[in-house]
DNA sequence: TAGTGCTTGTTAAAAGATGAACAAAAGGTT
DNA sequence: AACCTTTTGTTCATCTTTTAACAAGCACTA
């Protein structure tokens, strides 16, 4: 056990993979589960999980395997399973409002409390969430909020420096623009061109191989 | 130049990230562009930037750095930008309806030219792209379409195992659902609740250090 | 309760990724 | 045309991540 040693970024890309499997694990019934069963199911070498698990803590048991409910129940509590994670959105334009349309994450982590956007007409309300002026960033943003989605921007590198000092610790981002993040702040990207991208030069690379 | 040497999984990862920097120079008129320029607008070394772009062949010159347009174009065929890549979409609920309605990716990889669900009353035609039932897969997809978007779905294992024999080579996954990929297919995960996971992860693990 | 068999947690070696340093090659200048 | 300056392409040492191997520890049975 290596309580308080620093968890590898890689490590931590995998956790929610395994809360994956894990609960569709749940799902049918399975109450236990060995690292070389969850290996199977998400394609990662048994030892990578065990070790990956022993950051959390000695969550197995030897000669038994994994409790399923019991890893569940850990992972809910690391990964923001409290289901509370204040979230705000940034941008109310076609992708935005499909976000607070979609909005499936409530039971997962959280949900998006607000939105903010540059254009008044948009101002008002959305699926009983309030959308209000970007202007008003800093008087409306909770205080216990650390995360923004960021949908869409004019000035976005301004909107990121404000959102940091608003005590926002991390952004996703859906803008396929270009910015620098303060330190101290986490990014997340989320691009699909970039993903497609990458998937026409890896399978353009199989293809020269063969 | 290392030509045939295999690019690094990490380092394809980057190319998307060099593209999206390029094009928001050439569109503020830069025209020419050094290591240690792009360097600072990514927040990526200048030498692991020369040593990703090695892999692809001898860009930059010498005493001079790199042409823009070059750079451009070379990325805008290694990943896809011939513009015409044909995407299928499996699902047209309510984030695939989004995505048909934003398919802003057209000039930047391809277009998706065909979508699948299962639910009949979805069945016709989405912004003039065409819907079939998702029975008609194996006798619709073209032969030359290698990438779906896979939105949402029931018995998701039996679709990707399905698209895997129509010769589907990667796969877009926006369904926070697990299953198993086909050996060679290439999966690319979409993950909003999996990126807010990772971020509540990561920003709990920086309060805990302090 | 003692012994056997199984599976975890950990170690250590191998593989992969990064970035500092420099040689090679082009542009500039006189 | 020779030289100096600049910046690339590449090498190598360092750091990170992965995974094979095994000791430690628990469950189960007689």
């Amino acid at each position: 056990m290596q309580q308080y040693e620093i968890v590898p970024k890689s490590t931590s890309q995998r956790y929610p993979i395994y809360l994956k499997a894990l609960r569709k694990l749940k799902s049918q019934g399975v109450s236990k589960v060995l690292s070389s069963e969850l290996s199977e199911l998400v394609s990662i070498p048994s030892t990578t999980i065990r070790r990956d698990l022993s950051f959390i803590g000695n969550l197995g048991k030897q000669g038994y395997g994994y409790d399923v409910d019991k890893l569940i129940e850990v992972f809910n509590h690391k990964l923001g399973g409290g289901f509370d994670e204040k979230i705000i959105l940034i941008g109310v334009g076609n992708l935005g409002h499909a976000l607070l349309n979609y909005n499936r994450w409530d039971y997962v982590v959280g949900e998006i409390v607000m939105a903010f956007e540059i254009n008044y007409n948009l101002i008002g309300e959305v699926k009983g969430i309030p959308v209000y002026h970007i202007d008003e960033l800093e008087q409306r943003v909770p205080k216990d909020c650390r995360i923004a989605i960021l949908t869409a921007s004019t000035d976005i590198q301004e909107v990121v420096d404000r959102l940091s000092k608003c005590g926002i610790m991390g952004v996703i981002d859906f803008t396929h623009q270009h910015f620098n993040v303060p330190k101290g702040m986490i990014l997340k990207e989320v691009d699909i061109v970039s993903n497609i991208q990458e998937l026409i030069f890896e399978t353009n690379s199989i293809k020269k191989l063969q």
